[in-house]
DNA sequence: TAGTGGTCTAGACCACCCA
DNA sequence: GGGTGGTCTAGACCACTAG
């Protein structure tokens, strides 16, 4: 192979072999639970050990195998990271775990923003943006209560749609907008009266709210949301390694 | 600069990089919000652009800077994730923010494992185990219920630690032990009888529940523990991008 | 001591963004 | 078109683990 076949192409070769040690892993080769040294692995694939070592690191970050100097390598599981889409549309998750998702839009408001609200957003204050009340429905039962802040470029694409439109995100994508980090924040509140009457529950029920932010590549926010979900219908999980760790337990 | 001059040492070059850059943005310089070109870093810090980009590659993970073809990477924000260390351990974490974290020891059993508990730490069917009841405390404050299961060789470590001692990390470590990953899983519950007892709270409270799993580099479990919070004590915070993604959501 | 993963280098080409 | 980050190579030495 001559040297600077970067054939990066649509899909750059570690990120293909990543996915397929993924799906050897989860077929059941490597029964002894240990992989091949990265120096065999370049072997097989015709590829140089630093690509095969970006792979790896892939593996490594999502918790499907281990790594430590002197040893080869241990399959821990196959670690069922979401896709990184599905972390961010209630829709495609719901899908994705067999669910039929349903939305139906409670409130659209084009406005100026609060103080705390354009800070949210990274913008000026007072500046106008779109806020989306809606209720989230898995088989047709209520089980979030979803708020959601666009800047007004963002929003703006969302003013057609009907309030049944099942997903915001799709049109969004659709647009070319790049999501590309999001900042997730976890904790327990209890329902006040618009959360008791969207999701048919008393005020004050306990509910699992997840708050999240999401940038695109050069660090614009995207949209900033409060999903507040009922008791039991979900879980997060999430994987942290001493190389990289991206979690944090704050003070509530 | 002698070629393969792989001077690891006990920090490898690279993760100083990173925290020197992470301060050097803390502390106000690329007032423009933007970081110098690869190239440049590695030209001034002496080091390949290999190198720099393992620095940039953990900034990234961590959502400390984005990063997009074409254009200079931007900045983020300061993104306090924290240790991993803190991630474990109740106590450091507390002392981190600034508290004065306890605990009390009501349970210490040393005894056949459950098959539940026995499968979540990765042994035979009616194994050894050590499990650990524990409250814990803030400011003397009861605000965490904690169940910690350990495999035979680990909980004997903590066999002759008192009823008040504070951290059961900090012997585990010293002892050797090394951690490397951790599974978490968020979600909301109703406090039991147990629960309701030791944080002096009405039954079917609700609580804000974290389990996890620790495992050694070679993917031996340390130990598996069922922490429950009460309501406004904590909130967790992950950060994921579109590079990495390492949590996931799943239907309670 | 052989073999593994961890770190590092010096070079290359490519895809992309912006002036 | 010039500069940026993304991908890839082929080599090197080191630190560690295990037989």
């Amino acid at each position: 192979m001559a040297v600077g076949d970067a054939s990066a192409a649509a899909r750059p070769q570690y990120r293909k072999l990543a996915a397929n040690l993924r799906e050897a892993i989860a077929s059941g080769a490597y029964q002894d639970g240990r992989l091949p040294s990265e120096e065999t692995l370049a072997a097989q694939h015709g590829m140089s050990r630093g690509t095969v070592r970006q792979a790896l690191a892939l593996l490594r970050a999502n918790g499907v195998v281990t790594s430590r100097r002197g040893t080869p390598r241990v399959i821990l599981g196959t670690a069922r990271t979401q896709s990184f889409y599905e972390l961010m549309s209630f829709t495609s998750w719901a899908r994705a775990v067999g669910e039929e998702p349903g939305g139906h839009t409670l409130a659209f408001e084009h406005r100026p923003g609060e103080p705390w609200e354009c800070a949210q957003l990274d913008l000026e204050p007072g500046s106008m943006l779109y806020f989306v009340l809606r209720a989230r429905t898995l088989s047709r039962v209520p089980v979030m209560a979803e708020r959601t802040l666009y800047p007004e470029a963002v929003g703006r694409v969302l003013a057609d749609l009907g309030p049944d439109a099942i997903s915001h995100m799709d049109p969004l994508v659709d647009e070319g907008l790049i999501f590309a980090d999001l900042e997730h924040s976890i904790d327990l509140i209890s329902a006040n009266a618009e959360d008791a009457r969207i999701l048919d529950i008393p005020q004050g029920s306990p509910l699992l709210r997840e708050r999240r932010r999401a940038t695109d590549p050069s660090g614009v926010v995207l949209h900033w949301s409060d999903d507040r979900f009922l008791p039991g219908t979900v879980s997060f999980t999430v994987h942290s390694s001493a190389a990289v760790t991206s979690m944090s337990r704050r003070r509530g």
